[in-house]
DNA sequence: CCACTTTGGCAACAGCGTTGCGTAAGTGCA
DNA sequence: TGCACTTACGCAACGCTGTTGCCAAAGTGG
């Protein structure tokens, strides 16, 4: 293992991710921190930045910074964007990220449409492609659809084939394995190694996660290092966690259950076996038509969340938001402002980037160290 | 910076631990891995493992094991512990961590006491001191506290000084500045620069920490990959966080507010502003003498925390808890087993390592590549 | 016009894990 | 008992990493 030679991806840590920490050597070193200076030229965007601010960044000396953008450069990922302003000597020139020199496609399969899109290294969709899907029709015609919907976006002629796929489905799912768990109203997927058909069918690396997750992943944007959540309304509640910079899975891969934390004791069964889930109360509202009500129910969840994994930012998304985006973004922001406990409360936002861009960005995610 | 030469503590990245990741150079590989090897040693414990067995763990080749394992036997941190059985061919020299080679010191600050221990690389106390403390007669004589608690535990004479000091305090405090927010009670606390004044009068690296967090980190023993959590009941309600293996402190070192959650809306009001929060409503529970009904809501609190984290461990402290441990630890048992979404809730238990270990446990993590 | 600052490349270097190969020390079978 | 085989592990040479020393280029400011 830990062979990777020329090829940027071929980072991460090496060893078996089973259990502990791998070992590092000099390729894994270098396969690092290359993807460290792309992640850093990713997130600084537009402009660009110069190789002596690259070094202050990393604490790698300027040399060291010019030997490993010579090498990307010369693998087509970077590219001199011209000069900086002086700041008393030798003005800096400037490099940036070159968006098209490779390309990730992310899919997202919902229960009843299936989208894809493929992007470039800067997050920008470059080709998308949606239609209808029916996921009870089981494993076998979705993966067919996934292929298909693979193809339509994936770039012809001779263009290099994209880095990875990224697909994002219905929860609950292994992450680790890449097998599919009893998927609520689906349960004929439970057991199906998704990620491992997949990779074989199209010859390309696959990411197979959550759809919350990879909703999350992408609401983060580029690089980010903070702590973001995204909460998601449509048929039921659950959550993407993206913590420290990270999605966060748990330990069995079920992380983000947020719909069934017990809100009013004694309130209303709920289909999980409790009462009073945040899920049953919010649902309610919805389906009596009072949205502000819903907006603050979910915005009393959304702030044990935020008391308890101090988060910098929460995401709203998922069809029932929106319906009326406005009125769940103010219910909760408002929840969360009556709520905070000291200083600020986090932004409420919306997630604007979709889920099928998430699954890419996770796709991406081993060029950039974040595999 | 990253010219460690010749110090195992000096890995672990380098660069400014502002923002972003940093980069990798020589020295700092060899720290890392050396750490992962000491880090392996120590989650391996008695019997010991040979050299081509690490080199199967962290994927480096056996040559490079012997390499590091050499310089670590140099610096008395590694010994070689007899033979272990053959497998076919010429039986494995068994390697272990010699625990006396290098020690840590933790200091738990309560509100009315003070306890220090001294701890070998094992984690084993091997020394210990408390007495009583007056946390509200600030920070001056506070400090003295410490001062005089770590000589206490030091080791005297020719020995080694210590790695580090790791204290743990009342919440809220910034875990990355090291100073100290407005304490529940004691809000003259707010502000003072706790770590740095420490790092100054003593001379060593010292860690600060909450004390849910030192808590959470001796409660998973070392080199522990899972997610667990410690929920602390006492004055207050707080919880620990320990995900994939590393302690959790949210963006503003805020996490663990467990105890503002709220359980029961329109319950009473609770002093953070909110109503029917945990914390009323358990605390009342004890109040009245009812601990079961206090475990109940401690269980429900506990569950909701579980399905959003995914959980692997559940491990329970606190005064309130020491009285009754296994009421508290059935109690919560029991509703977990009753919300439990799928597949079996996990485990609980009573922490057994107290937080002044837990502080010194923090204070070891650099040599271990959890700093 | 010149001193100064800052950027960034070339070449030699120290240090990391790796490769190739030899030796030690067991097991298993005839 | 003897021999083939397996496994563990060290020595020496090596390739590749980031680092250091030095120098040219290209600005600013007096």
């Amino acid at each position: 293992m830990n062979r990777g030679k020329g090829n940027v991806s071929g980072g991460g840590g090496g060893g078996d991710r089973a259990g502990g920490r791998g070992g590092v050597n000099l390729p894994a070193l270098r396969g690092y921190n290359e993807a460290l200076l792309l992640d850093l030229l990713r997130s600084a965007g537009a402009p660009g930045l110069g190789r002596a601010e690259l070094a202050a960044r990393t604490g790698l000396t300027p040399q060291a910074v010019s030997k490993i953008t010579a090498r990307l450069a010369a693998e087509g990922l970077v590219a001199e964007a011209g000069r900086g302003a002086s700041t008393g000597g030798k003005p800096r020139t400037l490099l940036r990220l070159v968006p098209q020199a490779r390309h990730g496609v992310g899919v997202h399969l919902d229960r009843d449409r299936i989208r894809a899109v493929r992007v470039d290294l800067a997050g920008g969709v470059v080709d998308e492609w949606s239609g209808p899907l029916d996921f009870g029709a089981g494993p076998d015609l979705v993966v067919e659809a996934v292929l298909a919907a693979v193809v339509r976006v994936r770039a012809r002629g001779a263009a290099a084939p994209p880095v990875g796929v990224g697909v994002a489905a219905p929860g609950p799912l292994d992450w680790r394995s890449g097998v599919l768990g009893p998927v609520t109203g689906f349960p004929g997927w439970a057991g199906f190694p998704l990620r491992e058909v997949l990779e074989t069918r199209l010859g390309l690396p696959v990411a197979l996660d959550k759809d919350t997750n990879a909703a999350v992943a992408a609401a983060g944007g580029p690089g980010g290092t903070g702590s973001c959540v995204y909460l998601h309304v449509g048929t039921g509640l659950g959550a993407g966690l993206r913590l420290d910079g990270v999605v966060y899975r748990g330990a069995r891969s079920a992380a983000g259950e947020f719909g069934h934390q017990v809100l009013r004791l004694d309130g209303p069964p709920c289909r999980c076996g409790g009462r009073g889930c945040l899920e049953v109360l919010c649902l309610d509202a919805v389906a009596r038509g009072d949205l502000a009500g819903a907006a603050r129910l979910l915005g009393e969840g959304a702030a044990n969340l935020v008391a308890l994994l101090d988060v910098d930012r929460v995401l709203l998304g998922g069809r029932v938001v929106a319906a009326e985006p406005c009125v769940f973004v103010e219910g909760v922001r408002a929840v969360l402002e009556a709520r905070a406990l000291t200083g600020e409360p986090p932004p409420v936002g919306l997630a604007v980037a979709g889920v099928a861009e998430g699954a890419a960005a996770l796709a991406l995610g081993p060029l950039f160290g974040h595999g």
